[in-house]
RNA sequence: GCGCCUGUGGUUCAAUGGAUAGAACAUUGGCCUCCGAAGCCAAAGAUUACUGGUUCGAGUCCAGUCAGGCGCACCA
């Protein structure tokens, strides 16, 4: 990756100019090279010598200045061009020969273009959605589901091996189901009272339905789960690896039974009140929870705890929770029992903000008319859902409008970007063999041929800084920008004209975006459609 | 009251502490005899809630204020 390349470029000079005593010795910090917005700023640019100035007690220009001839020397074919700017930055301009032999690159490369090693094949474990097979999935799922599904698919490309994964709240046996939510509003209801359906004005016609079909509490729960199943992997396209029954899988195992003797054999449990308290205030949470109730019965928390101290067990070296706002104060305890159990990896818990419908929800609440998710897909379809979920950051909360959203699905930048994709297969189609010939790369020279060549080799940083810091909306942003940039191109330059030559050096250029862009929509699991 | 998240053009959102705060939608105007006009080009629109602080540099970090959301159960 050429961000790499300058870095280690950076450092090398550095070192060398310390030998020299020309800058004193200090401890290289972290390089920071960017893409500056402005063109005219170059390619990549630094400020580390604005950075180092004071421990170097000198001005940051003098350094930059220095740091310049130094890389100058080196006369590297990559670069064409530095610059040392106003401030202090340094400015590096990329030469002609090396972006036109990156086409080459992609095009050899084709789909494990970006593909990376920082992964290391370490396992990874996301769990997300985890909707409670109580109702129907909502908006506020959405969220989770899409950012999951692609933050995965990231994390592959980056070199890790990704298990998602589902957690079922279906303790009925042992616990039994005391809690009905449907979407809007969360109640509490004893079991008995749940069975009668006349009097609950909070509960969907959805649950009502199921209720009055099924009877008992286990079996309306796997029935709706069932229904959510299916809905996910058909309609949503999301596959799990790991479906984890609570039940089924801890309380039926005796793994909740077990993590409690275990917790109190540690001494971390003690009772007050009839009740069985977790020290979690001793591991960095605000207080004590109950794990386990004056009736006897586990709270959720210490279910919950057994079902990590399991994902532990298998070994995952880290550990990607991806749960809503509601959730919000259950961060802490959970950190607070990783601890005790000394899990070693990362555990990164994601709290997605939630998801609101504009206009407010007086007539659902009441009627329990709900906009599911499913009813949002029927009216935008998957692609544009995705689409809308990925461009905002997890932790903003989001205003859905859905009359909004039904509007713009005509004029959605998903149909820009995909547009994009069907124009180039509509290019490739009137060529008889669309097999390029990469002997001409050198007579890519048009600006607008060589900003989009800069926008594909841009492409492995984005899968490396957005698997680092999960900022999954740089993604449908990358894929815009490379969207336009390919019709920019398309403006200034004809693929297919008289010059042979050129014709192919093109046509290389159209079939390396095509890699690119198809991969990036693959990524966030949306299509790429060959006509629209 | 305490904890977490948020406050950016009319609207929905971006912006690893960097250079002139970007898009999209909406508004106004221009571009199809030529590889797909679901496209391109342009105009207009922002005191980044407010007040201080940190530094070469703050939408971004820190403190305070105001506003909104979520959480603070022997519910899950």
């Amino acid at each position: 990756m050429i961000r790499e390349e300058i870095i280690k470029l950076i450092i090398k000079v550095i070192k060398e100019l310390q030998k020299e005593e020309i800058l004193p010795d200090f401890e290289i910090l972290e390089i920071h090279v960017e893409h500056p917005e402005e063109k005219a700023h170059g390619d990549w640019a630094t400020n580390i010598a604005l950075q180092i100035a004071k421990t170097a007690k000198k001005s940051p220009m003098e350094i930059a200045e220095n740091l310049k001839s130094q890389i100058s020397n080196l006369k590297s074919k990559v670069l064409e061009k530095i610059e040392v700017v106003k401030p202090g930055f340094i400015n590096f301009f990329l030469s002609k020969e090396y972006l036109q032999g990156q086409i080459k690159e992609i095009l050899k490369q084709k789909e494990k273009f970006g593909q990376l090693k920082i992964g290391k094949g370490q396992k990874v474990n996301l769990e997300f959605i985890s909707a409670n097979p109580t109702g129907q999935l909502h908006l506020g799922h959405g969220r989770g589901a899409f950012f999951g599904d692609t933050l995965a698919n990231i994390l592959e490309k980056a070199g890790f091996k990704t298990t998602r994964e589902y957690y079922i709240n279906d303790a009925v046996g042992g616990l039994q189901i005391r809690t009905i939510s449907d979407t809007v509003t969360t109640v509490s209801r004893l079991p008995e009272v749940i069975f009668t359906p006349g009097e609950l004005p909070y509960y969907s016609d959805y649950l009502k339905d199921k209720i009055s079909i099924f009877k008992s509490s286990d079996k309306v729960i796997s029935a709706i789960q069932e229904e959510n199943k299916n809905f996910i992997e058909n309609k949503l396209k999301i596959k799990f690896n790991n479906w984890v029954s609570e039940e089924k899988d801890l309380y039926q195992k005796n793994k909740v039974e077990k993590i409690q003797k275990w917790l109190d054999g540690k001494g971390l449990v003690y009772e007050k009140e009839g009740a069985k308290w977790l020290k979690t205030s001793e591991y960095g949470d605000i207080k004590d929870w109950v794990i386990v109730r004056e009736t006897g019965e586990p709270t959720y928390l210490l279910s919950d705890i057994a079902y990590h101290k399991d994902k532990f067990d298998r070994g995952f070296d880290k550990i990607i929770n991806i749960w809503g706002a509601d959730h919000q104060g259950h961060v802490g305890k959970i950190k607070a029992a990783a601890k005790m159990l000394g899990f070693k990896g990362d555990l990164d818990i994601l709290i997605s903000q939630i998801v609101r419908l504009k206009g407010g929800l007086k007539l659902s609440k009441r009627k329990g008319e709900i906009i599911t998710l499913e009813n949002l897909i029927d009216e935008v379809g998957l692609d544009v859902a995705r689409f809308l979920y990925l461009t905002k950051s997890l932790n903003t909360q989001m205003e859905f409008d859905l009359e909004l959203a039904k509007e713009q699905s005509e004029k959605n930048p998903v149909y820009y970007v995909q547009y994009a994709h069907a124009r180039i297969c509509s290019i490739l189609r009137k060529v008889k063999h669309p097999t390029s010939n990469i002997k001409h790369l050198t007579l890519l020279n048009h600006p607008s041929e060589l900003a989009l060549i800069k926008e594909l080799i841009r492409f492995p940083e984005i899968i490396e800084d957005t698997s680092r810091d999960y900022q999954i909306q740089r993604l449908p942003q990358y894929a815009i920008d490379l969207a336009t940039l390919f019709h920019q191109f398309y403006r200034d330059c004809r693929v297919i004209s008289g010059d042979k030559n050129l014709t192919q050096a093109r046509l290389a250029l159209i079939l390396a975006t095509k890699i690119v862009l198809k991969d990036t929509l693959d990524l966030m699991g949306i299509s790429a459609p060959k006509k629209m």
